[in-house]
RNA sequence: CGGGAUGUAGCACAGCUUGGUAGUGCACUUGGUUUGGGACCAAGGGGUCGCAGGUUCGAAUCCUGUCAUCCCGACCA
C-alpha cells in the first residue's frame, strides 16, 4: 500500500472520550472511530487487523472440522419467546418492528438458531458429532458501554456450537474447542488465563472463560500459582479457616448503640473487631425477600446466592420492601425477624456474636445461632485476598481479566428446550448434548493493544499487524532514495509480504512517529545511504541497524518468521 | 436507572461570571524555505457555538426543556 495515495490518518492527541489505553491508541491510529456510545466504525487499518484476527480464528476452527455458517442478525422476537429467553434478556435486546408491526430483535446470541440448524441434520445417532460456527455481529444494548472495543453494543463474535449424542462425545468436542482456543490466543500473543466461571443465563454443566490479563479487565480472577487453581471471583469458593470449636455460649444481651448503624460504627462503639459481627442483609430474590447472614467482614456473593436458591434474579431490598418487615434499617438482625433466613457457612461456626436487634439504636451482644431459625446455609460469601486456595491452602492471588472467550458444556438444556432429539440405535428419541463456544473479536483486538503498547503507540504482534513491514523513504524528492525504496516495496509485495510504503512528502519524524503509533513490526528506512545500497532495519521494539540490500530480504524473512 | 460532569471547526481547547454576531493550537489549502525523530514563514478555507423554546433591540454567553457523550455506581451470555 502506497501511503501517499491511501486513506490514512493519525491523531496527535488523545481523545477525551476514550478512557482506556487501547481505545485511545486505536482511535489515534485511525483504526476505529466511535459513531455512537459503544458503536464503532472499523477504518482501513483497523479492518485489516480485524481480518487477521478473523483469519486466525477461522483457520483454527476449520482445523477442528467445524463448519462455518452465517445466521441472520435480524430475528423474529418469537424465536426468543418460544425458547423462553425473551424475558431474561429484557432491555439488553435491541428490538424493532417491521412495517406490519411484527416485532423483531437484533440477535444478542444465537443458540436458538443453531439448535434449529441442528435439527435439520441431527436426526439419527449416525449424524453426530458435528460442529457449526459463525463469525457474526451481535447486538447487546449494554447499560454502560466503556473502554473502547471492550464493552460495546455492536460487536463481532465467533460462536461455535457442538452437537453430540452423549456426554462422552461432548467431552471430546469440548476439548477440541478448548485446545483450538489456546492455539488461537497463543497465535495472537495474548497473555491469558483460563478460569472456571458461572454458567449464568447460559446454563449448563461447565463454563470456562479465557481471560486476557489486564488492569482494566472487568472480571476478577482468583488464582493460585502453586496448585494451578483459577476461578472467576463470582464462583470462587470460600475456604473455612477454622474448624468448629466448642465454646461456651454466653447469654444474649441487648446493648444500646445510638446512631451506630454500619458495622464499622458499631465495632468502634463497642470496641470489637468486625469479625465478631454478623452482618444482616435483606435482598429480594426472585421477587421474594430473604435475610442473609454473613460474617462482618465478608461480602455477599450474589452469584452464589442465585445458585444456592436456584433463582434467577437478585436485588438489594428497597425502602419500600422494608415497610412490612418488623425491624429498623441499620439495626437489622436475625433474632425475631419475620423473614426467611439464609446463613453463610462461616456464620455457622461463630459464637457470641454481635448483630442488630431489629430495634432502633440497639444491637445484641453474645447472640448465637440457636436463637433463630434458618432455612438454608452454604457458601454465599465473596472470596477476598485473605482467603486461601481450596487446593493448596496457600494465599490466593487476584488479577483482573478481560473475557475474550468462553466455552460452555451446555448439556441437553437447550436441546430439550428446542426439541433437538435424535434416534439412537434402539430407535429411542434422545436429547442432543450441546456445547457452545464464543470469542469476541473486538475484545481480542483491544486486549492485544492493552497488552502490547508503549509510549509511542501500539506494538502489534506479527500475526495480527495490519502490515508486517513499513518501507519509509526519507526524502521523496531524492531520485535514488525513491528508486531504491520503490524497488524494495515492489519486491516485498511480490513476496506476498504485507507492506506499507510511506512515500508521503512528510518530514522523517512524522513518518517514524506514525509507523510506531500504528504498530508496524518492522521498519525499513531508505535514506542517505541509498546510493551505497544500505538501508536501515528496525524492529518495533529493537534497535536499528544498517543492512545492505543484498542481505535485506533474507533478514526480513528471518525476522518475520521468528 | 441513581449520582457527577461535559457539549464551541476533523482533533484538543479558550471565550460564558459581566449579552454586542466566535478564537487559539494541531490537522487542511496555496506559495516559499526546509528534509534522519511529530519543521518554519506568509496567505487562506472550514463552525447557524448539540437541539428546541424563552428573555432581550441583540444570546455561544442568561432562563426552561430536551438530546448526546463521558465518569462513578447499579446492571451485564
Amino acid at each position: 500500500m502506497k501511503l501517499s495515495k491511501q486513506y490514512f490518518y493519525t491523531l496527535r492527541e488523545d481523545s477525551k472520550e476514550e478512557e482506556s489505553k487501547s481505545g485511545n491508541l486505536l482511535v489515534r491510529a485511525g483504526m476505529i472511530k466511535k459513531t455512537s456510545a459503544g458503536v464503532y466504525a472499523l477504518l482501513p487499518l483497523g479492518y485489516k487487523v480485524m481480518e487477521k484476527i478473523r483469519k486466525i480464528i477461522e483457520e483454527e476452527m476449520d482445523a477442528t472440522d467445524a463448519q462455518q455458517v452465517l445466521m441472520p442478525a435480524l430475528i423474529s422476537e418469537d424465536v426468543y419467546i418460544d425458547s423462553g429467553r425473551r424475558a431474561g434478556f429484557g432491555s439488553s435486546m435491541f428490538s424493532l418492528k417491521d412495517r406490519f408491526n411484527k416485532p423483531f430483535v437484533l440477535a444478542p446470541t444465537h443458540e436458538e438458531l443453531f439448535a434449529s440448524a441442528g435439527t435439520m441434520k441431527g436426526k439419527s445417532y449416525k449424524d453426530f458429532p458435528f460442529n457449526l460456527y459463525q463469525i457474526q455481529t451481535k447486538f447487546r444494548d449494554e447499560p454502560r458501554p466503556r473502554y473502547g472495543l471492550i464493552r460495546v453494543r455492536e460487536f463481532s463474535m465467533k460462536d461455535a456450537y457442538s452437537f453430540d449424542t452423549d456426554l462422552a462425545g461432548l467431552d471430546i468436542s469440548y476439548q477440541k474447542m478448548y485446545d483450538a482456543y489456546c492455539k488461537i490466543f497463543d497465535r495472537m500473543q495474548i497473555n491469558y488465563r483460563i478460569v472456571k466461571a458461572d454458567t449464568g443465563v447460559m446454563g449448563g454443566l461447565l463454563s470456562e472463560e479465557f481471560q486476557a490479563i489486564s488492569e482494566i479487565g472487568e472480571d476478577t480472577l482468583v488464582v493460585c500459582d502453586e496448585s494451578g487453581f483459577s476461578s472467576n471471583l463470582e464462583i470462587a469458593p470460600v475456604v473455612l479457616k477454622t474448624t468448629p470449636s466448642e465454646q461456651l455460649h454466653l447469654v444474649k444481651e441487648k446493648v444500646y448503640t445510638p446512631n451506630a448503624k454500619t458495622i464499622d460504627e458499631v465495632a468502634e462503639y463497642l470496641g470489637y473487631s468486625s469479625d465478631h459481627f454478623v452482618k444482616s442483609l435483606v435482598y429480594k430474590v426472585d421477587e421474594k425477600l430473604y435475610l442473609f447472614l454473613l460474617k462482618g467482614n465478608r461480602e455477599l456473593n450474589e452469584t452464589k446466592v442465585l445458585k444456592l436458591l436456584n433463582a434467577t434474579t437478585i436485588e438489594i431490598a428497597t425502602a419500600q420492601d422494608f415497610e412490612n418487615i418488623d425491624t429498623a434499617v441499620g439495626f437489622i438482625g436475625p433474632v425475631g425477624i419475620n423473614l426467611p433466613i439464609v446463613v453463610d457457612q462461616e456464620v455457622l461456626h461463630m459464637h457470641n456474636f454481635i448483630c442488630g436487634a431489629n430495634e432502633k439504636d440497639y444491637h445484641y451482644k453474645n447472640a448465637n445461632i440457636e436463637e433463630f431459625e434458618y432455612i438454608m446455609s452454604g457458601d454465599i460469601g465473596i472470596v477476598n485476598e485473605n482467603d486461601v486456595c481450596p487446593l493448596s491452602g496457600k494465599p490466593l492471588t487476584f488479577v483482573k481479566g478481560i473475557e475474550i472467550g468462553n466455552t460452555f458444556k451446555l448439556g441437553s438444556k437447550y436441546s430439550k428446550a428446542f426439541n433437538l432429539m435424535y434416534s439412537d440405535k434402539n430407535n429411542q428419541l434422545q436429547p442432543v448434548e450441546m456445547g457452545s463456544y464464543g470469542i469476541g473479536l473486538g475484545r481480542c483486538m483491544a486486549a492485544i493493544v492493552e497488552q502490547h503498547h508503549d509510549e509511542n503507540g501500539i506494538i502489534w504482534p506479527k500475526s495480527v499487524a495490519p502490515f508486517s513491514v513499513a518501507v519509509v523513504v526519507i526524502n521523496v524528492d531524492d531520485v535514488i532514495q525513491m528508486q531504491l525504496a520503490t524497488n524494495i516495496y515492489e519486491s516485498l509485495k511480490n513476496q506476498n509480504i504485507d507492506v506499507i510504503f510511506d512515500d508521503r512528502n512528510e518530514r522523517p519524524g512524522v513518518k517514524f512517529k506514525d509507523m510506531e503509533l500504528i504498530g508496524i513490526p518492522l521498519r525499513i528506512v531508505v535514506g542517505k545511504k541509498a546510493n551505497e545500497n544500505i538501508v536501515e532495519f528496525k524492529g518495533r521494539t529493537t534497535d536499528k541497524e544498517e543492512v545492505n540490500i543484498d542481505e535485506l530480504y533474507q533478514k526480513i524473512n528471518h525476522f518475520l518468521g521468528e
